[in-house]
DNA sequence: CCGTTTACTGTAACCGTTTACATTATTTCA
DNA sequence: TGAAATAATGTAAACGGTTACAGTAAACGG
């Protein structure tokens, strides 16, 4: 028995037991150049036989190509990232590609380096804010496949992008509260301050109080960073305060901190939506069976992953690349803002 | 100014640059070798002037590393695996090594080999039936380093694994639906049928039947698949059935699936806690907000995720590895099992 | 029947690192 | 003070694949 450093076994192994070059069995493998019946039969088995598996690395250093996706997110606080994950792992593994989940923000970018990048991945789902806009421009400049999720592309940059029509849909439902069941102290509990779904959930929030005669009030807004325990201490903290603002009504930018408000808002004995309505985002598969049933906007997050994959591999496989995918959404409504059941 | 096939900068670049030899550069940048601080300042200098980014590819065929660590799951369906992530994740960060999640379940076995092992990862987090206990067997027999999540050892093998305690909180709960609320007809939406939470959960669940003198019913078994759109379709068509068994509580072995059991229980009218109990487990973020509050077992998901991931850690660094860690659960009254609120 | 494809295979350079081994200069210490 | 340890660096051989280039034999086309 022949000693050598790594136990595994390589190309070369395969290629001695079968007879045949390296080369030979690598064109096999990689179906990139005919080989005879009787030599892929023999590879075939020798194959079994030996248990070989490709070593990644080499693969990926030869090829100059790691078959690996990475997808940067903020954070994984959020039931949100269930259906994203699910959207995404499901085209990535139809190509028979990897998925690399990490995550980085803003404040992690002094500290270190993004973790994933060209030199691990063979392009990016970006989500995360992590990833500023001259980053952006570095990678886009070096032809760094990317597309970008619940984020668009910098102005002068093109970068394609996946998101979800917030502004209008906001409107809708804020003014929804407004004109149906008659709020006008409506608190906005926002998400992290440069997230875009925050900042498009903000602006149409403004934009129905102002056509609907409301001054905005900015004690009424407070950072629930789209966390679920944020978000309950924030409004816990609030509500504790002795010289308590009044407010008929939340509208949470998402479904997960919308738990934290009902938290909260239980906590201190509101009565739900009769004291104070509550409205969310996103349609978690949860919203349905809170107490009491929430009001909130389906977002096709599943779709949003599944889409903004299936871009970055075409991305990578034609180099054509058209610009932001605006999905659709729509406001269910239910209990918490004071529909009928 | 010169072509090359890669446009990538690469160690040699940096070398020349700084006028010292690619070894100098190497040992610099993992830190394995002393080097003079002034050559260590120009190297700092120089890289990130020439935004030298190592490349992961050459290193891990070099070093026989990859700096990843593998999540096999089954699939993603389950907001269950959003805390477990978290705590993955947050260990693998402050090890600065990369996260790579990936599904495969028992059925695609046969359709190809696993997407993740030691061609592509340093370690493995199994949460996943896809690898049976042959597959276990042999990648522990080459000495590669697994953790198993929420599933224990095949007997002889001794991998270390991280689970919750199953069978005695199940015990307890069911036994307090039978005690305390009377319950008699007890349905159970179970999970997978080989995954060991399921296979436990039932086994607690009839220990506390026969413990009660209340018969088994196979009748009352439905499959969820711990899935919440499947629980949901299951419970229904049982349901819609003419010839309606009676039952007056639903043990649903997971919360996400719970909220499934729920829905097709409120959409056929049925009182609950009052006509039917429901009780679950995990206790996931949503389920003190659910209506009614679900009564459930709490599960240190976010830990199982942190634990685990430490213990491969310490598989990597030390090879040394202690047994099976069970991790205590705790049952939440709530509303839906009929307490009080 | 001969020039040209086409099918199949091999040789060897290369991908960008790490690291064993070697070398020299400087300390350390009995 | 001389031998041995240590610091700092270089040279070049891996690591395990891919692929450009080259070659041979068979099939094709006019």
């Amino acid at each position: 028995m022949m000693t050598r450093r790594s136990s595994s076994v390589t190309i070369r192994d395969v290629a001695r037991q079968a007879g045949v070059s390296v080369a030979t069995v690598s064109r096999f493998i990689n179906r990139n150049a005919p080989v005879s019946a009787e030599v892929a039969e023999r590879l075939n088995q020798v194959m079994t036989e030996l248990r070989y598996v490709p070593h990644a690395a080499a693969r990926n250093l030869a090829s100059r190509k790691t078959r690996v996706i990475g997808l940067l997110l903020n954070n994984l606080h959020n039931d949100f990232f269930v259906p994203l994950l699910n959207g995404v792992e499901a085209v990535v593994r139809k190509k028979e590609y990897n998925l690399i989940v990490a995550t980085y923000h803003a404040n992690s970018r002094n500290a270190m380096p993004a973790p994933i990048g060209p030199h691990n991945t063979d392009g990016l789902l970006v989500f995360s804010d992590g990833l500023v806009d001259e980053d952006l421009a570095n990678l886009n400049a070096s032809g760094f496949p990317m597309v970008l999720v619940h984020r668009t592309s910098p102005p002068n940059l093109d970068i394609p992008s996946v998101t979800v029509e917030n502004i209008e849909i906001t409107h809708k439902l804020v003014e929804h509260l407004i004109q149906v069941h008659g709020k006008r102290r409506i608190l906005f509990m926002r998400g992290p301050l440069h997230q875009e779904d925050s900042v498009r959930r903000e602006n149409g929030y403004k934009s129905a109080l102002a056509a609907n005669g409301i001054p905005f009030d900015e004690k009424l807004v407070l950072n629930g960073e789209f966390e679920r325990d944020i978000a309950f201490q924030v409004l816990n903290d609030f509500l504790s305060n002795g010289k308590q603002v009044a407010f008929d009504a939340v509208f949470t930018g998402d479904d997960d901190a919308a738990i934290g408000v009902l938290k909260a808002l239980h906590e201190h004995r509101y009565r739900i939506p009769d004291d104070v309505a509550v409205i969310g985002f996103d349609d978690l598969g949860f919203a349905p069976f809170l107490n009491p049933p929430l009001t909130t906007v389906r977002a096709p997050t599943e779709s949003v992953g599944r889409i903004a994959t299936e871009r970055l591999f075409e991305l990578l496989e034609n180099q054509s690349s058209n610009g932001a995918v605006v999905l659709p959404t729509e406001i269910i409504f239910r209990r918490s803002c004071g529909c009928p059941a």
